[in-house]
DNA sequence: TATAACATGTAACAAGTTACATGATTTC
DNA sequence: GAAATCATGTAACTTGTTACATGTTATA
């Protein structure tokens, strides 16, 4: 649903056709969101399907006519409805992609060191991309610094882990036990 | 792959059954990942057929019989390769579930901070969860510490959006835009 | 004149979850 | 004797991405 919440949001501020809708999250969210094309155009097809949003096409010469989304009286409710379920409920992000830090004790520090700087340098490269965007407007704005935050915490949260591992102290008790080879 | 990392670095330290493996990563790390029985069952079977592991029947009474899981050195190799591979990379985190945060100006303040208010309550709840576990061992407590760092990270932020939502000065440029209606 | 940008979409695939199926054993 | 726990798994569904298909118009 947050996807359609986003589609709609946005199509709160002016109507637009999906091509559009994809360059606009792609030049201002494609940083924090993973929101492709396909999904998009058959979001908008699902949400004209229920009465959400109303089809236009608009002809140019030869090419494959755009079909330009307004939101409807419905859409706006449906929209303010998911907006307030949404804001409401707070949904754990998953760290799967973070299981390999469980495992660090597993490999040496001298191995370990490295990676993970190799890791730390491609969240900076991320912080400066975000950092480097202009100013969203309106509550827009909040998703930025959000990633910022998030960023930057990762970022210290690293450091630290590294800092542990260089002076050998890793999980609390004195379980470290990585293991004697190659 | 990451949750072939995860059963292999857990049947790295003891040989396992499925059952076993889910009640583990149920009682340690259902806070932070999402991780089912389904999945797990099958994960284990692709593995042991490419030599990940080998399987091992444990007959008891007339119930279905465990099938208890080993590492094979082909099945370690892997699991350093994946290791190594995983800490290297970072893969950005999905904000798409705080789209909502986008559209706060959308809705009056109000009927804003009660909402936010209850997400933040939820957010505190699974702190309290997660602080109450027994630290676990060696880096596996990073897990935890990482959890506990993001959680406060997003409770702090959650006020100060809440504060920002009070006084009236949301998204930086003057265009708060929430529109008249019931 | 080749490539990028415009504009739409379908089809195949991926990677999970939820719901269902089965049956023995232990606990209340 | 009912319900929870032990133990395995399959099947259906969900929700997204990637790859492909198509054709026009502007740009290098």
């Amino acid at each position: 649903m947050e996807r359609k919440l986003l589609l709609l949001g946005l199509l709160q501020m002016q109507e637009m056709h999906g091509y559009q809708l994809n360059e606009m999250i792609d030049a201002h969210l494609s940083t924090s969101i993973d929101f492709k094309k396909p999904t998009i155009y058959k979001l908008l097809g699902q949400m004209r399907d229920v009465g959400w949003l109303e089809q236009r096409e608009e002809e140019a010469g030869n090419r494959p006519p755009r079909r330009v989304y307004s939101i409807t009286p419905a859409g706006r409710d449906a929209f303010k409805a998911l907006l307030r379920e949404s804001l409401a409920a707070y949904k754990p992000t998953d760290f799967i992609d973070h299981i390999s830090l469980a495992f660090l004790d597993h490999l040496s520090p001298a191995e370990t060191v490295p990676l993970l700087e190799n890791r730390k340098a491609q969240i900076q490269a991320l912080l400066h991309r975000v950092q480097s965007y202009d100013p969203h407007q309106g509550s827009m704005q909040l998703m930025v610094e959000h990633q910022i935050r998030h960023l930057e915490m990762e970022i210290t949260w690293l450091e630290e882990v590294i800092e542990r591992v260089v002076t050998k102290g890793i999980g609390m008790p004195g379980g470290t036990h990585h293991d004697r080879n190659e």
